[in-house]
Parts: structure tokens; C-alpha cells; sequence
DNA sequence: TGTACATCAGTGAACGCGCGTTCACTGATGTAC
DNA sequence: TGTACATCAGTGAACGCGCGTTCACTGATGTAC
């Protein structure tokens, strides 16, 4: 049955919500397009009237998560804090897109590494503007490093069986990110 | 036909060198127990002689390419270089397990996650080995930090599209990670 | 050392299943008058 | 504003395909004598 346009254009939000949280939770290759619909309170027959294909779907799915700023967190330190906490890794599905695909788009369509690329220049950007440093060029690498620490850190931390490592993983990076920027006058 | 325990024993070790080069090429979804078996230069019929199950192969695989120590370059500052390097950026078959497959091991067997657990270990070790630092608190940390550092940047230059900016994420990490550990007087 | 035969690693056809995708159908929407 | 009807978003059965896995078979191996 037909529904409105609004309820349209509802519909499709709530299909790339639902596949956000699914894929950061489970990857793309496990959520099937069925489970999607379902999750997003529609059945899988519906889904190809508002995208070409699941390669379209998660080349949507990551513009749509990667243009939204990661909500409040401006003040360097709380937002180290809050991403490379136990709370981060033990949620990957309300987490960090980059931390949970960044590693899977290798095997995805041309269109989802471009949205990765304009997410990390984004990323980068962001971070750049947060770190009080005045050389600009100790800022950008500053930035780049930082994240790339970020990132595998949360990688790794989630790969791994041991509470303890993996508590460790997170706290050592963090304290080594501070450090080093510290080092460098940036916190 | 039957063949020799010596051919058995080399069978089964050419069947987990290819997985291991193709899993960290594609992914262990993206590739079938059919072709790493022709990849070994057998049919897919004999694999459960061998192993298991598929999930049995993934985990061996694993144990058996992060026992191995990755050849050679135990100084740090070449390792490093070679590290963040667009020549190991461009071959993940034959780079960095973690790099290539961390990132999926939290959705493997628990098998896989203890190999990924000891592998992780064994090379915080040994960077742990490598950095020239007095204090042991401080030489961990730089170990672990430094090591997602690396595992994150080779994942985020891996996902994009734009070489450019791929270049500059491998190069910016390497000069920040020497920083760091210039500054800490690890280098 | 040579022979007879039981073993068993490897072969390839076949299976059942879940997936992405298609399509005929339904009935609420929204436009033309 | 009210009515008649064309549109089209969503439904659910069905499809074809590739996958992991199974199994009856083959023939070289390696042991018993």
C-alpha cells in the first residue's frame, strides 16, 4: 500500500538508521538486506524502491553516518577519553563508523570509499581545528596521528579475548596520545 | 588417491599459506573454502580432511601467520618505515595480518580471537624489545600506542580513494610516531 | 627383498541453505475535475 | 469542497546463484608376511 511522502522519506531514514547500527555491529557481509528492512519496520520487498542495490545501500549507509559530527564532544580531552573507553568498544553499533568499517570499505564499491575519504578528511579537519597548537603543520600531524592511534586502538581492543589487554590497550593509547601531544604543547 | 604423510604434511601447510594470503587480500567472507583449496593446488573436496570447518581454518590460519615472526627488521626506525610504506599499504597479501584482518576478528570463532589475543601480546613484546627506552611503564606504552598507531593508519590509508591523502596519513603517522618517540628519547 | 592387501588422502558430483534480487499484486495517496 | 481514478510505496512469494559441507568412489601408500 502506497504511503505518504513524508512517510517516505521517513521510511528511508529509518532504513539507513537501522543499517548503520547493523553494519558497525556486524559488518556488511553478515546483515542481510532482509534484516535491515525488518529493523527498520518494513518488509524486503520494498527496499529496491529506494536504493539500486545493498552497494548502494552501504555507500548511503556511510555518507549518511560519516556527514554527521559526532555530537557535543569539542573539548579534546573528553572526547580522547570517551573514545578510547571500555563504553566505545563494548557499543559498536551506536560507535565510531571509521573504527568498525574503516577496514571492510577496502572490499566495498568505488562509492563507499569515496565516502569514507571525504569522512576522514572531515575527521581530520575536525581535529586539526580541536588541538591548540600553533605550528600548523605540527597540528595536521598531530591530528593524522592522533586519529590513526584512535582508531587502531579501538580495533584492536575489540579483535582480542582478554578484558584485561584490551582495557589496557585503551588506556596506554590514550595516555601515549596525551603524552605526545602534551610533549608537543598541544593539551 | 592416497599420498605420502610428507605430501599430507605440505598439503596442509600450502592450503594454510594460501588462506593466509587470501584472507588478508579479501576477507574471510569474501573467500571460498573452493578456492583456497585451488589456490593450494587441490580440489575442495579434501579440505575436510584437513580441517574442521571453515571457522577451524580461519582460527589455524591465524595462529599459524602471527606465530611467525614478520622477517628480518628488528630496528625499530626501518621497521617503522617499511611499516607505513605505500609498497605495504599496496600488498596486503603478503603485509601485516593485523593490519589486514583485526578488524574482522571480532566477528570469527573464539579460536580465532585467543590466536588474534596471543599474536597481539607477542608483538607488543616485541616492540616493547625494540624501543631503547630505560623506563619499562614508558616503553610499554610507546609500544602499545605506537602499534595501534601503526595498525590504524595502514587500515584508514587502505579505505580511501584518494592516494594523496593516503600518502600524507602513512607519512604523517611515521613522523609522529618518531616524534613521540624522539621526544620520550626512544630513538 | 618381494608380494597382497587394507588404509585413507584426495576427487568431484550433489546437497541444502541463505542470500540478493524480481515481480505481480494491493490499497492508500493525491491529483484532476 | 467533494468525488473518481491513476499512481506508486510497500507486500510477500519466488527466482537463481554461490556457498559450506557431505559422500561414494579412486588409486597410491605403506604395512604384514
Amino acid at each position: 500500500m502506497k504511503v505518504s511522502r513524508e512517510q517516505m522519506a521517513e521510511n528511508r531514514r529509518r532504513i539507513l538508521d537501522a543499517a548503520s547500527a547493523l553494519f558497525r555491529d556486524r559488518g556488511f557481509d553478515a546483515v542481510s538486506v532482509a534484516e535491515v528492512m525488518k529493523a527498520a519496520g518494513l518488509t524486503h520487498g520494498g527496499f529496491y524502491g529506494h536504493f539500486g542495490s545493498k552497494d548502494d545501500l552501504v555507500a548511503q549507509t556511510l555518507a549518511h553516518v560519516l556527514a554527521v559530527p559526532p555530537g557535543g564532544n569539542t573539548e579534546i580531552r573528553a572526547y580522547l577519553e570517551a573514545y578510547l573507553s571500555p563504553r566505545h568498544r563494548d557499543n559498536p553499533a551506536a560507535g565510531c563508523p571509521t573504527a568498525g568499517l574503516a577496514a571492510a570499505i577496502r572490499h566495498q564499491s568505488p562509492m563507499a570509499r569515496e565516502a569514507m575519504t571525504e569522512g576522514l578528511r572531515s575527521q581530520i579537519a575536525r581535529l586539526e581545528m580541536a588541538l591548540p597548537l600553533a605550528d600548523p603543520a605540527g597540528r595536521r600531524q598531530a591530528a593524522i596521528g592522533s586519529w590513526a592511534a584512535m582508531v587502531g586502538a579501538v580495533v584492536l581492543a575489540r579483535a582480542i579475548d582478554d578484558p584485561a589487554l584490551s582495557d589496557e590497550i585503551l588506556e596506554q593509547t590514550r595516555a601515549w596520545i596525551e603524552a605526545g601531544t602534551v610533549d608537543g604543547s598541544a593539551l
